[in-house]
DNA sequence: CCAGTCTCGGAGAGCGCTCTCGCCGAATTC
DNA sequence: GAATTCGGCGAGAGCGCTCTCCGAGACTGG
């Protein structure tokens, strides 16, 4: 720690600065701390639309019809404004224009999960869905110069915050994914009348546009392939089955098997984690010791049985063959890398926040869903 | 013409009905009175302050004040007051607010990345130290009601439009997460005068506060656990060098190993990504055949090693312990599962955001900066 | 050549909020 | 009890922007 590096002063802490929480002013019950409003002619802050205006010589409304295309102003005139607006580096204020156009170029994504029980969440943002998810939308949004807030939904209260916020134009409209099957966010904000669109097939029937992918094909693929390889006697582990597309998933898939002619496929269920995955298969073992391949729901999963099944001594994929569903990271790197049911996460969240958009352009459009396919991502382990 | 402007009056009490029930109201019939300047009663949807302040028979300022907590009000009006917030359902709307206060609410997070060169991006989302970052700053900026927005700033005018968003308050300040040793963000942030703070020490000194872990004894633990392993021939994957971490790392390493008595370290350069990795352990192990250890600067790369390494026939840990950097979740279900040097990213960013929102409230505040100390954690691939 | 039509810039009214200022009534003082 | 202080509410002025309405000038047609 020597090697400070040059910046003016370093406190350097080493443990996370409790000290620091402590060093502001107390803060007024809600609300951020409001500083004095400055008479600002325009010499202090950001120059305004009447400083271009003063400039250019024109009047305020000419100058906004120039910054925002509005109607046909004279090439002369445009040309002198544009020169103010480079002169002054003006840059409109978002505050005051969506105080009165009531848009306010920003969408709220609301991450949404855990009851609040006792465990602090369920969302785990080390997941790189919840990463990809967010990039998908950033490449949608920003051509369309909107940008995404984000916000969690854990408590009741989070979800009001977010009603709140959308109700009164913090943001223009939700795009939500959920972590948990009955997630009462897409619900309340149907209720309230709320642009939005989620992610996966909500719990129950609403009114409300989603996107999602075809998990029973995905189940099928995995089925075929692991049938094609030879596999006889196979096992699934499946997510709960509360969430639509464990559901989905799993009847899928033995329905796909069924047609291959394994009427029965032993099946264990998991919670999405490594730790179920390793739990589900060494209960499969106990009872089905022939297995020779397995579809888990997704790839933690589907990790969790690998090690369970190396631990019994058994080769992957030379003993048995194992599927995973997300084609997550995690899946590329590990060894056996991962065969898997790819979902195109980042295009379904591209497309999320372009029926959004639409939405919110266009409130009476109609409410949509979006099947993508999924793809087999064929690696080591199947 | 004959319901509106005769029963308008009324319009307070169906309003704060409508509200509550938070049924969907039907569209007052527009084309009649929408253009001239209408008294505004009953605009477009939510309640206002002035509709506040009308059920609760007090002046705007006095709700205001209740709202804000500012001034000492009267115990039974403010109760009066709060009486006719909840009736009303009404939530201050922020751009208003912002436009006076100049106070946002938000803060931009800006994942800086990529020259804009050939190549899409640097940025990968599927990471899941981005997840961590956000995560991190999400509970730290939560208590304190202000919301992160993404802004991804990989070309110029990326950047560009993140200094004016800042510039024209759409956002209180910004926190950069780099993914270059050399990014442009920094110092344009600082140039413009605008309250941020950095993840990881910059490139070059600049007056900015930031956060970062101590990257040279983190190499140093890396070390002397290899030492105590019993590893006499260590070599180390480092990352690109222009970037100060991976310098850090590195040299660290160096150090460290210097005074247990291996003053050389066989290096080789990669650039943190899996194949590098792979490509790294390659060409080491090319020329040092008898290496006992090997200390990646990140975990990606130490599982490309450990490819190499496995393809080359040798086994880990029993013949060449590896150790990789961040702790990452990708090293946990893998196998051997990497033992790593963890930064409590969560933690740092949680920092960050802290050092940021004081920033904000108190701009005069001392640019810090602030060091986490590294732990080691320990798996079995040495 | 004049009425009619069209084009395009300016004036001005707010959007919902905060905050300064002034005023009133109650508490305090001598 | 009158003068003074002071706490606390209301009035009102904007914050920077958009947008409607209006009017002046340019153009068209008969």
């Amino acid at each position: 720690m020597a090697d400070e590096p040059g910046v003016g002063s370093a406190s350097v802490d080493s443990r996370a600065g409790a000290a620091l929480a402590g060093t502001l002013e107390a803060t007024p019950p809600s609300g951020l701390p409001v500083g004095p409003a400055l008479p600002t002619i325009s010499g202090s802050g950001a120059p305004t639309l009447e400083d271009v205006a003063r400039v250019a010589g024109v009047s305020r409304a000419t100058v906004s019809r120039v910054v925002n295309g509005q109607r046909r102003v004279a090439a002369d005139i445009q040309a002198v404004v544009r020169e103010a607006i480079a002169t002054t580096g003006y840059v409109p204020n978002l505050a005051a224009r969506s105080l009165v156009t009531r848009r306010t170029g920003a969408v709220i994504v609301v991450v949404s999960g855990a009851e609040e029980q006792g465990s602090p969440s369920t969302i785990d943002f080390a997941d790189p869905f919840f990463g990809r998810v967010v990039g998908g939308m950033l490449r949608a949004l920003r051509p369309r110069d909107v940008d995404p807030v984000l916000m969690l939904a854990e408590t009741d209260s989070d979800r009001a915050r977010v009603i709140s916020s959308l109700r009164n134009g913090n943001a223009d409209g939700a795009l939500v994914v959920s972590t948990r099957g009955d997630d009462p966010m897409p619900g309340l904000l149907v209720e309230a009348g709320l642009p939005a669109v989620v992610f996966a097939r909500p719990g129950r029937p609403i009114p409300l546009s989603f996107v999602d992918v075809a998990n029973r094909d995905g189940a099928r693929l995995a089925a075929e392939h692991l049938v094609a390889r030879g596999c006889r006697h196979v096992a699934a582990i499946s997510g709960p089955l509360d969430v639509p597309s464990a559901q989905d998933r799993l009847s899928g898939f033995q329905d796909a098997m069924a047609r291959h002619g394994q009427a029965f496929v032993p099946t264990v269920g998991g919670n999405f984690t490594y730790e179920s995955g390793v739990a589900a298969m060494t209960s499969l073992l106990a009872e089905y010791g022939d297995l020779d391949g397995v579809f888990a729901s997704n790839d933690l999963m589907a990790l969790g049985a690998i090690e369970a099944l190396q631990a019994s001594g058994r080769r992957v994929p030379d003993d048995v063959r194992v599927i995973g569903f997300d084609d997550s990271s995690v899946g590329a790197v590990s060894r056996p890398a991962l065969t898997s049911v790819r979902q195109p996460i980042e295009e379904m969240a591209a497309e999320m926040a372009r029926i959004l958009l639409d939405t919110i352009a266009d409130p009476g459009r109609r409410v949509t869903s979006t099947i993508f396919e999924p793809t087999l991502r064929i690696r080591d382990s199947a």
